[in-house]
DNA sequence: GCAGAATTTGAAACATTATAACATTTCCAG
DNA sequence: CTGGAAATGTTATAATGTTTCAAATTCTGC
């Protein structure tokens, strides 16, 4: 996989979208898992933008397309997706994003932007280094971390305006 | 303040309550905020265990002191004492929970046993300072962190089905 | 190809969590 | 007291997520 794109700047955002879906087919190929007409386009709809969206933009976006959809459709679809790591929820703001590190084991972390609304996902080796360790000094075994930091993005720094 | 209980283990729970309400009336004093009687049993409830409560959890408890109360009345409740740093909001769980670390600047970070439902909240200055660090890489400003940590508890390791 | 099993999707109802809007009460300063 | 600010009451509604059962599709062994 090819540098990742920075959602808080201009970029080919086709690529980002593209390059998603062929990974999807990849993974869920060398998972025997279904990416059906319409995990796939539930996984689009998700990528369309670098900002989270909620289950019923989805499922809106799906009406418009003409889908008659209800909501567990969507949450099934959502499910699905998180099964096989293509998307993440962020917890604290009850939305979906593409997972920009999918195939691989990792840790998300996600900086939200709370101007422009975009997130970007990192993988912080060290952070979750510290994390486990700070967890098992307390004898406790950490299975699933949830880490969403809220702040402004560089672009929004300097410029708190645009999109 | 004293060594604060470890919410895996008996204790004497009844200590934990009487000193975050303590805690929480000095909090309030000094920042001449009003901890009125509705906010003060709320926090009281909050406290009633260390698991996170749901905010219709607590309207149930008002409701069976004979409160009648609709769920603004809740709300209300916890955003003020969210201001002002009495409990956290566990977005993982859609709940809240007392803050162990009243009075004090610091990042929660919340190990959340999946078995027996218990959190423990800590303070760990090495993570505080990895996510800055982490985050100001991409020149990211963090204003806020949610960190969350599901897995099990120390006890729960051994002895998967105490209460 | 074909019957039967398993997976996926459709559809309707419902549950849970959270907020909006406006009226009323309580508190406090002057 | 009294007028304004803060807190609470009340009703309705929005937003998010789940349960349940039926129908359709896909897979699997034959
Ligand atoms: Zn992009
Ligand atoms: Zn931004
Ligand atoms: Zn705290
Ligand atoms: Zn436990």
């Amino acid at each position: 996989m090819s540098a990742r794109a920075i959602p808080y700047r201009p970029h080919n955002h086709d690529a980002c979208v593209s390059q998603a879906l062929s990974d999807a087919r990849a993974i869920c190929q060398r998972q025997n898992a279904r990416l059906t007409p319409i995990r796939e386009r539930v996984l689009e709809l998700i990528w369309q933008s670098h900002k989270p969206l909620g289950a019923y933009d989805v499922l809106a976006e799906l009406s418009s397309d003409g889908h008659n959809a209800a909501p567990p459709t969507v949450y099934r679809a959502l499910d699905f997706l998180q099964q096989h790591g293509l998307v993440h929820r962020i917890a604290s703001l009850n939305a979906f994003m593409g997972c920009t590190h999918a195939g691989e084991t990792h840790t998300g972390m996600f900086l939200i932007c709370r101007a422009c609304g975009n997130v970007l996902e990192l993988t912080a080796p060290s952070v979750s280094e510290e994390v486990r360790k700070a967890a098992s000094e307390e004898g406790f075994q950490a299975e699933n971390t949830t880490l969403e930091i809220a702040g402004l993005c560089p672009r929004c720094q300097v410029e708190p305006d645009h999109d």
